[in-house]
DNA sequence: TTGTAAGCGTTATCAG
DNA sequence: CTGATAACGCTTACAA
């Protein structure tokens, strides 16, 4: 039972001929005839001959495995990245290892030490939280491996990009709350150091400004953005002063610990206090009032991170000029900001 | 800028040393001088010099890579089980390539095959719903990689296994509607060719039998456990027959479904018709009402998968003696399923 | 159309 | 403690 894989020298001994033309047959190669490319592909299968891609990887020069790094997996939003990134990988040939920073720039480093020792073909990356700078980026392109950042990406690296339009989002829902009539609101979200929050919340704040909303006390609240932080923010809020007539919690989770705390005070919403959040979890159209929010599409997103990555991959260019696309979300209104009439 | 990654022949010639000791400098072998060690170190991070691990994986016969198939990453729990694994597998050294089934064979089929290409150290795959034969697997078997089935497994294989109780999960659910006082019953679920859907709805019939109600004529429906198709089934039941006092929807989506068509036809939960659910997805404590469910530990699953396949791994025995490991899930008594007093 | 031979970057073995 | 050499399995000029 032990015994060794076979080799494509296997199948030439067998054959009476070389490993080359084996090879060749294997691949399809134009100037082997059909009857030996025959003889070869019967023999490799009565031998359970399997591929050794780490010994053409090596011989190439290149893997057919391009690495991601994402914040955590268990993110709808970055799931769904991937799923799109993997749909257009897989067909042409590449496969996925998936790395999770957990939010750590030390486990983001190693990550990508991991993907460069292990020759990926390119690397996707978005940024955990606590990563402020980006030395170790400048890494992988001095490994000359093909690098495009997503979502979280950063100002300061000359490469290739795929982000939402935050600013626009947010703007556009803050409108929304304007137009339904509020005048009153509070800002909660993840620190602004990480781009999408600060995009965000400079929507918020242009919206705002055109109703000349700016010169107003907001308050203004910045957290690990996960239900419980938002959840005993609002708690202990309620203790100390008047609640405004909307909050926008500039992450679906955030919005639901903000729900709980406001609901576990018997304030009601939207009636008494609205909510909006942002991005568009699965549980955002479950939970009763339904989360007004805005939709990132994540899909699109992985896809258009991949086709960019796949060009670099492909292009035989020396230089490569970084290209940059930028989704645009799309509001959805539901019942937790509607104004009762 | 097209330069070459620096190699250990590099640093040899740097130093007027060979390869091999190079390599045994970095690789910290006891019986290398401290000097020279020191040397390559440097010149190593001089000529920021990058292991090759596809080389190094050619040369030992064996990658650091393991391979892992889910059918779906977007699911929470799939997500979890993954976070578990990778807890377990980095620490060791090894990466992990994921890939997604789909729930398709085909897909399946295709995966295992990139993976045996990719000579992995070892797989983990739960299978997909599609999957009713198990041929594909035992290629594995025959590569010689060592082999894990978790959560979908097959009775079928002679390999090692981590599952849940779903059959006790089940069962202890059922006793609690039993013990509420709830009498009759409808079942929703996945297709039970999937064992786990199999099991769930064993657990359920076992509770009811203790109960003398196995002669009752049980409605049953069996469905892609999404919300939507449970949604639907619902709907039309509705207009045709009469509500039992509980569904048991063997999946949280189905639950969600259920309740959202109950809820549209003003039917209240629990109060007219209480409902349960299985896997205890985030959304499960965020609606209203709160969701009677059962919890896996997934992230213990995954870590359980990942310290199988490890022993596996690194075991010397030519012949492994497959072993299985059975995780007890948790009952989790929420709103949808208390009785008014 | 096929064979020959060299080499991808490491590491294991044997020798010194 | 270090060096020389071969080999892992595959691909690819260059020859024939």
């Amino acid at each position: 039972m032990a015994k060794k894989q076979a080799t494509i020298q296997d199948i030439a001994n067998a054959l009476n001929i070389t490993a080359s033309t084996v090879s060749r047959a294997l691949n399809d190669h134009p100037k082997i005839s059909a009857n030996t490319k025959e003889q070869v592909w019967t023999t490799a299968k009565k031998l359970n001959y399997q591929p050794n891609h780490i010994a053409s990887s090596l011989r190439k020069g290149k893997a057919n495995t391009i690495g991601m790094i994402v914040p955590r997996i268990n993110r709808h939003f970055f799931s769904n990245v991937i799923t799109g990134v993997e749909s257009v990988l897989n067909p042409a040939g590449f496969n996925l290892i998936i790395c999770q920073s957990d939010e750590s720039f030390q486990r983001e480093k190693q990550n990508l030490k991991t993907l460069i020792t292990s020759r990926v073909a390119g690397i996707l990356v978005s940024l955990s939280i606590e990563t402020k700078e980006v030395k170790h980026l400048e890494k992988v392109q001095n490994s000359h491996i093909p690098l495009v950042l997503f979502d979280r990406i950063s100002d300061e690296m000359n490469v290739s990009k795929v982000d939402n339009d935050d600013e626009f989002g947010s703007y556009e829902l803050t409108k929304h709350l304007l137009n339904e009539g509020y005048r009153s609101f509070m800002w909660i979200g993840g620190p602004r150091n990480s781009i999408i929050y600060k995009n965000r919340y400079n929507g918020y704040k242009k919206a705002l400004k055109e109703f000349k909303l700016n010169d107003t006390k907001f308050d203004c609240f910045e957290g690990t953005p996960v239900l419980d932080v938002a959840e005993q923010y609002i708690q202990e809020y309620i203790k100390q002063k008047e609640l405004p007539e909307v909050i926008f919690a500039a992450s679906d989770y955030m919005a639901m610990g903000v729900i709980q705390a406001l609901q576990a005070n018997k304030i009601k919403v939207p009636d008494d206090v609205a909510v909006a959040g942002y991005s568009n979890e699965p549980f955002a159209s479950l939970i009763s009032p339904k989360l007004t929010t805005v939709e990132q599409f994540s899909e699109e997103m992985g896809r258009s991170a991949a086709k960019l990555l796949l060009e670099e991959i492909e292009s035989e260019e020396d230089t490569i000029i970084p290209r940059k696309t930028t989704l645009k979300p799309r509001l959805i209104i539901r019942e937790s900001t509607i104004k009762k009439k």
